[in-house]
DNA sequence: TCTGGGGTCCTAGGACCC
DNA sequence: TCTGGGGTCCTAGGACCC
């Protein structure tokens, strides 16, 4: 069989890249994007990097250093950030007729066809054209898997001497050997913390090592996942190039609160809002939701405080898109688990047992909606069209509440430059 | 007193990813 | 004072059935 060529190409520190595009004065200068609620760093550009401020600490614990040393910090940006992800996959597919979007700042784009290319050459061009496109930068790796190609990229961002993109498929074995040894088996793309130290007990500390160790013993040990892993490494590809995504088999929304919530009427509020974004991401890819589930938690890091957490998870009797519906049975679990006296801190939901909403199976019980299906779907149409149209939330249920006093705290947000009229930038 | 074995389905929990 | 959110897959163990 040929040897494939399969590339992954990964933008850089990308929530932060997308914060520095509409503000170059920010170049050079150490920034960071916050987690929802401003809780978490969540990404870093390179000067951060460097003053070794780690993935997913709480930023109020470096708030004196982002005094010091001048780090711009921002709320994430969600809409920003889908907006250029969108853009970047748009440019990428020029150069694949296949494509698999990965997630918001990576995609596998097999160039196997394009062999006769040089494609390290091939992959400089990528680059520059999301750059100069964009003004984003990407790092290309290309190798025979899709685990190879996460690892070349790696390399591609570490070593400079690759000037951002590494071709596996160009090395002799040899040269490969001496690439491996030196990186920590828990870079490869599968390998999180814990097996890492389960695989540093047994001796095996490398790349290198982890791709010649003994597959049986690493069947027993570890099972299925890590042994593709292995051949993986190995060149056999075990991973296929996904480039339709199937429909998500659960939906969940859930936010921390930008205040203490006691009360019923706040948490019902958040419940309600959450439900409708779940409920849009629903109807969107089709499905209909057989369960829901609810839950409420106070705060795990305030040890002291007292303690509750609890969900419910309630079966629909009939599958249902319907915001309303879901809602009202989202709205009585909730009510069923809730305890007075507690200081909630989050609430989420998440709509569980999809299933395509073509092939509904009609209840033998009719309910309210079921009497009349055709207009309460036309009544879901219409308000997806006008919130699209409009805006999100322009129409929604009185139930999420107006002031929503809860709402996560997004003090250091960016205008969303590139999907609202009135926050496009205006050079003078 | 002696008390099988194999299959399926479901769920919870763990591990991983970004 | 201040600690994110949204997914997937696999496995083990229990319930249940014949």
């Amino acid at each position: 069989m040929q040897q494939r060529a399969i590339a992954l190409v990964d933008c850089n520190n990308f929530y932060a890249s997308c914060e520095r595009i509409f503000q170059p004065k920010l170049e050079g200068r150490p920034i960071v994007v916050l987690s929802n609620n401003d809780g978490c760093v969540v990404a870093r550009s390179n000067e951060v990097k460097a003053l070794g401020v780690k993935m997913g600490v709480p930023f109020f614990q470096i708030q004196d250093m982002a005094r010091r040393h001048d780090i711009a910090a921002f709320s994430s940006n969600y809409a920003l950030y889908a907006d250029m992800s969108n853009r970047v996959m748009s440019v990428l597919s020029q150069f694949s007729p296949h494509q698999e979007v990965y997630s918001i700042d990576e995609c596998f784009l097999d160039l196997t066809g394009f062999r006769h290319l040089d494609l390290a050459e091939y992959g400089q061009k990528i680059r520059q054209r999301v750059h100069k496109w964009l003004g984003l930068p990407v790092c290309v790796g290309i190798a025979s898997t899709k685990t190879l190609a996460k690892l070349a990229n790696h390399v591609a961002k570490k070593q400079p001497a690759y000037q951002s993109v590494c071709n596996l498929n160009a090395l002799s074995p040899a040269s490969i050997d001496e690439l491996f040894a030196p990186i920590e088996a828990g870079e490869v793309w599968g390998v999180g913390r814990r097996t890492q130290e389960k695989l540093t007990e047994m001796g095996i500390l490398t790349v290198l090592q982890l791709r010649d160790a003994d597959l049986k013993s690493i069947r027993r040990q570890f099972g299925v996942v890590l042994e593709r892993t292995v051949m993986e490494l190995r060149g056999v590809s075990c991973l296929t190039l996904e480039e339709i995504s199937p429909p998500r088999q659960q939906i969940m929304s859930s936010r921390s609160f930008g205040i203490p919530v006691y009360d019923l009427k706040d948490l019902q509020e958040a419940v309600s809002s959450y439900l409708s974004r779940a409920a849009e991401k629903l109807r969107r890819q089709g499905s209909l939701a057989g369960a829901v589930m609810v839950y409420i938690q106070t705060n795990p890091h305030q040890s002291r405080a007292p303690q509750y957490r609890n969900g419910i998870t309630i079966p629909l009797p009939e599958p249902s898109d319907n915001t309303l519906t879901l809602t009202n049975v989202a709205l009585a679990g909730l009510k069923h688990i809730y305890q007075p006296g507690y200081c909630y801190q989050k609430a989420g939901i998440m709509l569980m047992d999809l299933n395509n909403a073509e092939q509904k199976q009609a209840s033998l019980f009719a309910s309210t909606f079921a009497q009349n299906p055709d207009k309460s779907h036309k009544l879901m149409q219409c308000m997806d069209r006008i919130n699209g149209l409009m805006g999100k939330n322009t129409v929604h249920l009185a139930s999420a509440g107006m002031a929503r006093r809860w709402q996560a705290k997004n003090d250091r947000k960016s205008p969303c430059y590139t999907t609202q009229w009135k926050e496009i930038p205006a050079i003078g």
